[in-house]
DNA sequence: TAAAAATACTCCATAGGTATTTTAT
DNA sequence: ATAAAATACCTATGGAGTATTTTTA
């Protein structure tokens, strides 16, 4: 005689072992992003770090248990379904909430909470770094501060690997279409184009692009949307590309190479509105109306409330537009 | 001799093992979270419907994978710490993301893409059940829509369960602390005593609280809130639960008997605007000042865009703040 | 002492791996 | 023909069950 099943709880569960079977697994959300985002089982397998056929199971499964197609396998080319592309939106929710929640206990296990980690371009940095650490050093109840520099695109995507808190940066190097960022406009800051007093250039009433070729031309990078709005302004010749000599990420070490050489600094005057006041720089005449930076304050969309990082943006905010004005 | 392991990525894996085993499962996020709101194993488990074996293990479980102690046992009594509290709020996020990314497929799976499921509570439905009504029929697209009737308590929980959509119903149902729904106020309407015109009460120049107890009292049931209300108001015996005679969720059914017999209606006029136009009703002389009704529209806060449903929600605020005035 | 929580122990469904086959370019 | 995806088959493990022990009010 067969002993009789010794687990009398498990066949009534049995019948609900399909609401347990319905649910998606976090992983395969993830790997449902992975794939979204390669477009292909293999790179997407690659991406997560299973064997190919681990992953492509994981989507069969993850299809299975909501019950529709994700997509569309039309040999190599694979492409989401309506349906998919909602369900993308969604899953990548999940993942942000649950990454989210990793972090926050992260940081508490580490003893991170008190910890911003602040990510600013260029001029940002040139803009803010001193008074940022100022402002922590003071801090009431020791605030631990970490200032990354760099470009935005390299800010941009620490942000989204949860390495980095918030970042200051260029409006226009924020692509629009980022779901997953919050961006805050800051301020509006004046571009122009600065040399020594000494310079040839300024001898001329008025100056063109063509006259400025001669000379080595100090800048940092620009994003393509600013390059683009260049070229459309000034001609191909102006693609920054082309134009930039001395390309450096460090707007006070370009100003200070303006300083002791026929460099010319293209780019916002206002880190170096001391410079202009002390008379060791000054703005040529070239209009640049069009070309003014927006700076914006980026965070994830998804995050825990941080009432430091929050006192930190009111200050950059406040920094910002009281900045001292640059003479013409 | 021992053959080779025939899985040489498994040794590989096996030190990545951590990170899939350092995040927690969708389960037991439900699992605390249920531990969290029951205060004991025992009947979070029963809610969660798992043995209390599994359920005490699933928590440990998570508290491994987290690395941090999410409660404190001290006997028979659990509360939670305070990193636990952190959790439970960004547990409930992914939770309630996890069961919103469900509906949406589930609703696509079955075609219900386009349906809206709404709660009215007894006053709103009988201002608007007809012109929600009307809309749908009217809507190009093909709107479908099932509007429920009931308590307040009852549509908020429906709300919760993801059975309904939004709810319309007094703001005073609808709890405070409650950081999973949505409340917008929708407009606030007075409320009064009526009767027929041949009602002996119509030939007193002013009407008390005595006055009314000789006769049916006809109203709505009432939230605790406006209950204790009263109470201050016109004293213990003001209590609506020994009060109210006649006691409907039908509006339209309560003005109807009001209309053919000696019993009085108590509650927002405005559903009976053509009735007192009319002169079928009358409203007697007692101040209900302080005791108005503020209706507010909820949904749950974790919800996908709805164009409809916003069309709706559009289409219910005009209505209530375009109603027409009522005699005094 | 009784109720609640943790542990001991089995068991199996899930998910991961490798190897192979199917399919589409 | 070749690269990509699906399938076959095996293994290990996480999580579920019952039964039991420990703990605390």
């Amino acid at each position: 005689m067969p002993r009789e099943n010794p687990c009398p709880m498990h066949n009534l569960r049995t019948l609900h072992r399909f609401s347990r079977s319905m649910s998606a697994t976090i992983a395969q959300l993830r790997h449902f992003i992975a794939l979204a985002e390669s477009g292909s089982f293999t790179r997407g397998a690659d991406a997560t770090r299973r064997s190919q056929a681990a992953f492509s199971r994981s989507i069969a499964e993850l299809e299975a248990k909501l019950g529709v197609a994700l997509i569309e396998r039309v040999g190599h080319s694979n492409t989401l379904t309506p349906i998919g592309r909602t369900v993308l939106e969604h899953a990548r929710q999940v993942v942000a909430q649950t990454d989210e929640l990793a972090q926050v206990v992260q940081h508490h296990v580490s003893g991170d909470a008190g910890q911003v980690r602040l990510g600013l371009g260029p001029t940002p940095a040139a803009l803010l770094s001193q008074t940022l650490l100022r402002f922590a050093a003071h801090y009431r109840g020791g605030m631990r501060i970490r200032l990354a520099s760099g470009s935005a695109e390299h800010h941009l995507h620490a942000l989204r690997a949860r390495q980095l808190d918030a970042v200051v940066v260029d409006l226009r190097s924020v692509p629009h279409a980022s779901g997953d960022l919050v961006v805050q406009k800051l301020c509006e800051l004046p571009t122009g184009v600065l040399c020594r007093p000494s310079h040839p250039l300024c001898a001329l009433p008025e100056v063109t692009l063509a006259d400025l070729r001669p000379y080595p031309l100090a800048s940092t990078g620009v994003s393509a949307s600013v390059a683009r709005q260049a070229v459309e302004r000034f001609g191909a010749l102006a693609h920054p590309d082309s134009l930039i000599t001395l390309g450096c990420e460090d707007v006070r070490d370009l100003l200070h190479i303006a300083c002791e050489s026929d460099a010319v600094y293209v780019g916002i005057v206002s880190p170096a509105a001391s410079l202009l006041r002390s008379g060791v720089l000054v703005a040529l005449p070239f209009a640049l109306q069009g070309l003014e930076s927006h700076l914006a304050w980026v965070q994830r969309a998804v995050r825990a409330p941080n009432p430091v990082l929050e006192s930190l943006q009111a200050l950059v905010l406040q920094t910002l537009t009281q900045l001292p004005p640059t003479p013409p």
